[in-house]
RNA sequence: AGACACCUAAUGUC
DNA sequence: GACATTAGGTGTCT
């Protein structure tokens, strides 16, 4: 299965947070299906690596469009793929309560991410640091972010862009 | 209060299980009041938590044999301490029922632990992972057998042990 | 409803 | 080698 769909837009979210907790960084690869790519980030002073994971994955989709089409998106985690594949549904049916009854982290974030949920969205699992270069790149972005150095976030055609044209080594659940 | 008492036996007992159930280990570690211990474990192929959690009690208190002193025996399972505190008592009288009347579950195990019991046995609470240091050996050497990784188990004079000299935590019910 | 224990998985770091 | 962020579950009793 590619990377991408040619029929709608793949994107690559990842975060990162040196100490956890600690400064944050989160980012996103987005390439739309008209052929252009954009990458996003952005920085938090004192986050969590979770957070900084949910919000990589609200900030693609804000950014997409909830009229968009297809959207292929890929997460190396699993707490988000989670929670977008059926906790959400879960905690909100419980008041926002763990299976355990304990409240649930992240609350506010998990009800941003809510309203941009539909099943245009196919959410997958690609490995972290195995070499996927889709993977690779949102990580280098949002460490840069969370260390405060510099990145140059590529905003043009795809075609130029070096970070898409390989699949993710595996694609696990 | 001491974690030993300096005229008895003290133990402290452990259980482990990859995956819960599956395959089990359990452990104790044994201060002999003459100024010697030993370490024991063992292994079961397909089991749980609360099984192995009761055998290390057993084996624990069988090889101390039933006419030693005062033993002081530590254990982080509610379960057990709950059974040798006087579950086991009423499960009898109500032959082997639970309150609800639902048979009592791992009664093999409780027929072996019944006659090991004896007011000369002092049985206490230690909280798991909170590192206390015989609780944390007998959890290492549980899990080693768990898992079938090698483990050394010490057999020798009590001043050359480490893992006896400080109290626990806590001791609540 | 409560309690203790035993895990499973992914990520983030040091 | 260690720890933190987070979720899912079973084993058992009162």
């Amino acid at each position: 299965m590619a990377t991408h769909s040619p029929l709608g837009a793949t994107v690559f979210t990842d975060g990162a947070c040196s100490g956890n907790p600690g400064p944050g960084g989160w980012a996103a690869v987005v390439a739309r299906p008209e052929g252009r790519v954009h990458e996003l980030g952005g920085f938090a002073p004192q986050t969590t690596n979770n957070r900084m994971e949910i919000i990589a994955a609200i900030e693609a989709l804000t950014a997409l469009g909830t009229d968009a089409g297809p959207v292929l998106l890929w997460t190396d985690s699993k707490y988000v793929l989670g929670a977008a594949g059926g906790w959400i549904a879960g905690w909100k049916r419980r008041g926002w309560r763990k299976a355990d009854g304990i409240p649930v982290l992240n609350q506010d974030l998990w009800e941003r991410l809510d309203p941009l949920l539909s099943a245009r969205i196919v959410w997958r699992y690609v490995p972290g640091h195995a070499g996927n270069l889709g993977n690779t790149r949102a990580d280098e972005i949002a460490v840069a972010f969370s260390k405060g150095r510099p990145v140059t976030l590529y905003d043009g055609p795809r075609a130029a862009y070096p970070y898409l044209e390989r699949e993710p080594p595996t694609s696990g659940a």
